[in-house]
DNA sequence: ACCTGAACACCGTTCAAGT
DNA sequence: ACCTGAACACCGTTCAAGT
């Protein structure tokens, strides 16, 4: 006849839950983030969400628009790399803020409201730094997720990284993966010497996303088309 | 005190278990790969897998491999860009032959002895091909998992996409998304007038690797260091 | 000693029973 | 009419009971 007193007090809603939802994540990882530990964690019945959310996947639709709302937008009176570059590299910090996203958005088939807003704006960006309706649908394809700050990795190492093992790891499958093991020799070397970069995750992004922003402001620059050219990058 | 007649003429075997699973994959996606499913096509109690296989873990990796292991070996004679150019094409082929390879690949946390020795294999033919230790070292992170022919799209578009659904879509969201119509709008008239490649998915993927293979060339020319230069990619 | 069926601890979601 | 607890159909894996 009378809601409980805790409902009455923190009513749901869509936001409340999303909010619980993204902190869930944040804290346990998206494992913990399930329809029965989330309703535990708002103290209501696990039914009771489905009076706000249709179902998981508008959950996690609607976590993923909180982690895209965190993007800083464009900067103005810059040339379109640098405005691209900072953007992107916005969306790498709130992508890194919460672990769990890059692999949810990976998991969706399709791109949510937000999402698609944020590529809208970078299409903006990207037509009114010169670039052609042409070279820009190409862009957009060969950036791909690295738009949203992925880093494109293989393997993302695990946090729990001790250096000395590392070490040994190397020196064993030096024998099985010689050039691997040169590679990784060498990264180690850098890291004790603090000469340069070893293996710093936000250079590796930034040389990545360089190689390829410079690439396509020559091309901008050479009036490049996929129609006029056999080779798509010559 | 005897085996089944079925469990005597077809024996389980790791290999088996793992050739079925990926036939299973194949067919009917991953999530149609359960220890139960698995059992039930072989034919034999959910448990007797786990005589031959850890846990699940365990079966992914090894389905992992059975892909990996389709990838062709590295031609000989060819400049180190044609090679690795080849090679990677040769992993997407493979990866477009079982779709669920590239979710399971994300999916796992270690890289399993297969995805070991073609990185070993990849770091060997830039080596050779006159690379230094520290550009491959940055190179293989910039590639990060296009080496094994992801095509690191934000949204791979569902496989059951209507032409006429589609411009109908790009008509709506006109007004909500005014750039991203606009490059969908050029996008559909290309492939109506048949004179460009409009959104070739193979197309999309040589465009952005050559784009990455032609800045490390230029990289490689110039003797790029990641010690003496400010700018990772000048 | 060995194999295996039942059981455990989960999951997202349905549905009918109770107020 | 509305809310909700039990139930359904799964899942990977454990474990003890039976042969």
């Amino acid at each position: 006849m009378e809601q409980t007193e805790g409902a009455r007090r923190n009513p749901l809603s869509p936001g409340r839950i999303l909010h619980t939802a993204v902190a869930l994540a944040d804290e346990g990882g998206i494992d913990s983030v399930s329809m029965r530990k989330l309703a535990q964690e708002l103290g209501v019945v696990p039914m009771a969400l489905y009076k706000h959310i249709a179902n998981k996947d508008e959950l996690l639709d609607g976590m993923i628009d909180v982690v895209v709302s965190e993007i800083d937008p464009p900067g103005a009176g810059l040339d379109w790399k640098t405005a691209v570059r900072q953007r992107i590299l916005s969306a790498r910090r709130a992508l890194l803020c919460h672990t769990w996203a890059s692999r949810v958005i990976e998991s969706r088939t399709t791109p949510t409201p937000a999402v698609l807003a944020y590529m809208d704006s970078m299409i903006g960006m990207l037509l009114s730094g010169g670039l052609s309706v042409d070279l820009t649908h190409h862009v957009m394809h060969a950036l791909g997720s690295r738009i949203l700050g992925f880093s494109q990795e293989l393997f993302t190492p695990s946090a729990s990284v001790d250096p000395r093992e590392a070490a040994t790891a190397v020196r064993a499958m030096s024998g099985t993966y010689p050039h691997l093991a040169k590679v990784a020799a060498r990264v180690d070397h850098d890291e004790g010497a603090v000469v340069g970069p070893g293996c710093d995750d936000q250079f590796e992004f930034e040389f990545a996303l360089d190689l390829l922003l410079d690439g396509i402001e020559a091309l901008r620059v050479r009036r490049w088309s996929s129609h006029s050219s056999q080779q798509a990058a010559p």
